[in-house]
RNA sequence: GGCGACAUAGCCAAGUGGUAAGGCAGGGGUCUGCAAAAUCCUUAUCCCCGGUUCGAAUCCGGGUGUCGCCUCCA
């Protein structure tokens, strides 16, 4: 099956093909660490694990790259910026470092509750200060920096190819006159690639530099990251929408610039979640963590369900009802694959059937990660009679290699679950004596008994193979 | 001012030329002592107007509306 993916470079859907027969090389834009990362945030990154497990059910070996914004940048590009971590650092009484770090593991706790495979290399561009001076010294030698103010900047006029990706129209900016420019900046578009001059005298990041003692621009370190670890041309580069006409425009002038050869091959960018008609966005504070998201009663996997309802190019709504459905579908899902596993009936086994399955959940997943119609095609399974118990258990198996909903260890889970928040022994207990009492059709007394399991959390549910029992989701 | 996206049932959403996936919620049935769970059935002609076509939600033009980016941002 071939993978057809959506490409921002050429606005098309393209076969893809890797540089390297079965390998990939992959760089997924990470987190700026200043604060916890909110559910929009994160739903940039179910989108990457989601190609990347794509990748791997394709029989790809992925080399993926992620890089840990630990350095503060400006929270505005005029010289009235305020240093985000710094700004931070000072809110909570801490040193930048330790905001930094405190910040990644929150993120990283976030990625694996979320069922995301950790990618291969989750760098910090504090680590990586070297090769970012490296990169610039190439720039430097070919000409493509100017030194001004103190800080070196790259010259947009020197690489005609500026702003393909985002089609941006380097002329159209003065009809705009809508933003302030950086006046020692010979073009609006030029960005800094290195800073001495900071603005704040209490900037605690700084290396020193062959244009002295400073700190590097935001955009340099996903290019010298990237080439580090995976080449200087190399496969799929992804991030935000939003990172189209600023970052991804810059990374790739300085990139190109500096090797000459095309950088990356495609590019995928994942759409918005849209919360109350708006995007959700740190600067405007009261944002979604996927812990405040616990805390409201939904799961990590609730989330993940949720957003793969949605095509990734699509911007998508969040609101209670939204999510609550997510929940209640995802609930269900678990219940019928625990029924399922419980009673593995075996029907004549139809491996056409299963095949057909197979074959039209791969269709969907190479279209361009069409996770809501996969999803569609997990339920039809779940809905048949072609096959018997078994059949389906395998096909969920492999199904959720992609959805990584966990799906087989839900029960687990829940059983888990179940021994945390309540005495165990006391329900078994407390289900027999409904049991009994049921036999002598004392119906007051089992009602009674359910109710009380009722509020202990405990859900009943009777069956023709007998009495079982889950927490209430 | 420039650039871009979107508009499908109560809600979340697929589908991008051949007569509307899926999920949730709602309604009805089966099962059950009653429930719950499960299960079956059931609910739209796709923002408006015009055009192209044998045929359009899907292409083109116009209109209306919503949103995003252009400043740190997934």
């Amino acid at each position: 099956m071939n993978l057809v993916l959506y490409n921002t470079f050429t606005r098309k859907k393209e076969e893809f093909k890797p540089i390297r027969k079965d390998h990939v090389g992959l760089y997924t834009c990470g987190l700026t660490v200043y604060n916890y990362a909110h559910i929009g945030n994160l739903r940039t990154y179910i989108f990457e694990d989601v190609l990347k497990r794509v990748l791997i059910y394709d029989g790809y070996k992925v080399n993926h790259v992620m890089n840990i914004t630990d350095i503060g940048h400006l929270t505005s590009d005029a010289d009235t910026g305020e240093d985000k971590m710094v700004k931070e650092a000072k809110k909570e009484g801490k040193t930048v470092w330790e905001i930094a770090d405190h910040y990644t593991k929150a993120f990283e706790n976030d990625l694996e509750q979320l069922n995301i495979i950790p990618p291969d290399h989750h760098v910090k561009a504090t680590a990586h200060i070297q090769q970012m001076i490296g990169l610039i010294k190439r720039l430097e030698k070919k000409g493509f920096t100017y030194v001004a103010d103190g800080n070196v900047y790259f010259d947009i006029s020197k690489f005609p190819e500026y702003g393909k990706l985002g089609r941006i129209n380097v002329e159209s900016l003065r009809a705009g006159a809508r933003i302030e420019v950086d006046s020692a900046k010979k073009n609006p578009f030029d960005f800094v690639l290195w800073f001495t001059k900071s603005k704040f005298d209490d900037q605690e990041m700084k290396w020193d530099s062959p244009w002295g003692r400073g700190y590097p621009g935001w955009h340099v370190e996903c290019s010298a990251i990237s080439m580090y670890y995976l080449g200087e041309t190399f496969d799929i580069h992804c991030g935000g929408i939003d990172h189209i006409p600023v970052h991804h425009t810059n990374e790739i002038a300085q990139s190109e610039a500096a090797t000459g050869k095309k950088w990356v091959n495609y590019w995928l960018h994942a759409e918005f979640l849209i919360m109350n008609e708006e995007k959700m966005s740190k600067s405007k504070g009261g944002f979604l963590t996927l812990s405040k998201l616990v805390e409201m009663g939904y799961s990590p996997m609730v989330y993940r369900y949720f957003c793969l309802g949605a095509h990734y190019r699509q911007p998508l709504t969040f609101s209670d009802e939204a999510i609550e459905t997510a929940k209640s579908a995802y609930n269900r899902l678990i219940n019928i694959i625990i029924d399922i596993k419980k009673n593995r009936t075996v029907n004549k086994p139809n491996p056409e059937f299963v095949n057909k399955m197979k074959k039209l959940f791969s269709k969907k997943i190479n279209n361009d990660l069409n996770m809501p119609e996969a999803l569609a095609v997990i339920w039809q399974v779940l809905r048949t009679n072609e096959i018997g118990n078994l059949e389906k258990y395998d096909l969920i198996l492999e199904f959720d290699r992609i959805f990584g909903l966990n799906l087989i260890k839900a029960e687990q889970v829940l059983e888990e679950e179940a021994q945390q928040n309540v005495d165990v022994q006391l329900v078994e207990q407390l289900i027999k004596e409904r049991e009994d009492a049921r036999k002598s059709k004392n119906w007051a007394k089992s009602d009674e008994i359910r109710d009380k399991l009722s509020d202990m959390g405990v859900e009943v549910r009777d069956s023709s193979e007998g009495t079982f029992w889950r927490m209430k989701s």
